[in-house]
RNA sequence: GGCCAGAUAGCUCAGUCGGUAGAGCAGAGGAUUGAAAAUCCUCGUGUCGGUGGUUCGAUUCCACCUCUGGCCA
């Protein structure tokens, strides 16, 4: 685990040749095909050399979700067992972690369709309006979350609607689930976050040279992708929209790319200081791998 | 050289009919159950450019000075 641009996909594939393992990707955006410079996916010699699970497993208009994460991680671990080799699971997004090891309630999947009557409803009546709304259903959800929170209102709803139960009803019957597997949390960040936000700096500048925003424009343009899509909306390439689209200047775009993916890094962070049992390795020091195989 | 407009939080600015000031952005901390690179919550003392003057009291009014724009020579 840890923050963007902190060394994860290096560790990882230095302990793919140090030891028989299945390199299994933990990260909402590297799912999706042709979102590849902006998402600084291994490239796609590295992904033949260190071959990487649950990576280019969706195009960027199809949803993916922490609970199919839940069920292709479950499977490749088990896979790579049989094997005898070692799941190493790499990447950020950390409420991926939390919900392979803590299962989730038995809930009603998405709905397009509720979804977008949802959305709707949220125009005309504004986000504290449909959370007032909550309020009169399901008030223990309601005051866990707040009037603007409009994910976690709209799903709120779009459960009761789907199921005719409360999201509260769900979680009072959710299993306490048992990992079934020994696990070795680890995470890798630089001592600290000056350093992370020079190098996510240096990183885009990068990426503008490898050709991020003709990439964008192609995904756009192109493939004719919704930018109000999930994916479209994740950290640079949202901005870099922004600027194709001339509500910005080219420097501006810059600017708005490292301070968004600074803050991912921080949230990023803010998810792993709590994490239990953590091991914590620096950025760039050349005894990681030593250390973590000591560990293993 | 003259005239005009500015100078207030890291940045862009608001404001105080005279009682030492507050927004947005940035930054920091936190939440996180099928969108999570998403979504949301909390946090604002700074010689109010400098020096004098008027005043019980000046960041606010006045004078001069410094700097930055613009216009005129």
């Amino acid at each position: 685990m840890g923050p963007t641009a902190s060394g994860k996909t290096e560790l990882a594939m230095q302990l793919y040749d140090s030891r028989p393992c299945e390199l299994i990707s933990v990260d909402s955006a590297l799912v999706y095909r042709g979102m590849n410079i902006g998402t600084a996916k291994p490239t796609a010699q590295e992904l033949t050399d260190y071959p990487h699970h649950l990576i280019d497993i969706c195009n960027p208009d199809e949803p993916y979700s922490a609970s199919q994460f839940r069920e292709d991680a479950l499977a490749l671990i088990a896979q790579a067992i049989n094997k005898k080799h070692l799941p190493v699971l790499v990447g950020g997004t950390m409420l991926y972690y939390k919900t392979l090891m803590q299962g989730l309630a038995d809930l009603p999947s998405a709905d397009e369709a509720i979804r977008t009557q949802i959305t709707t409803e949220a125009a005309n009546l504004g986000w504290p309006g449909l959370h007032a709304e909550l309020a009169e259903f399901d008030p223990d959800s309601a005051e866990r979350i707040k009037p603007n929170d409009s994910q976690r209102i709209q799903r709120a709803i779009e459960v009761y609607r789907i199921s005719g139960n409360t999201l509260t009803e769900f979680y009072a019957k959710q299993a306490q689930e048992r990992f079934p597997y020994r696990v070795l949390n680890t995470a890798i960040a630089p001592q600290d976050r000056a350093i992370l936000r020079d190098k996510i700096r240096q990183r885009f500048m990068l990426m503008l040279e490898q050709g991020v925003i003709k990439e964008v424009d192609y995904l756009l343009n192109v493939k004719g992708y919704d930018p109000e899509l999930p994916a479209m909306r994740s950290v640079g390439y949202r901005q870099i929209i922004e600027y194709l689209k001339g509500t910005v200047d080219y420097d501006l775009m810059i600017e708005n790319v490292v301070t968004a993916t600074a803050r991912l890094a921080k949230r990023q962070v803010t998810w792993l200081r709590s994490w239990p049992e953590l091991v914590w390795f620096e950025s760039g020091n050349c005894n990681n791998l030593a250390k973590l195989m000591t560990l293993i």
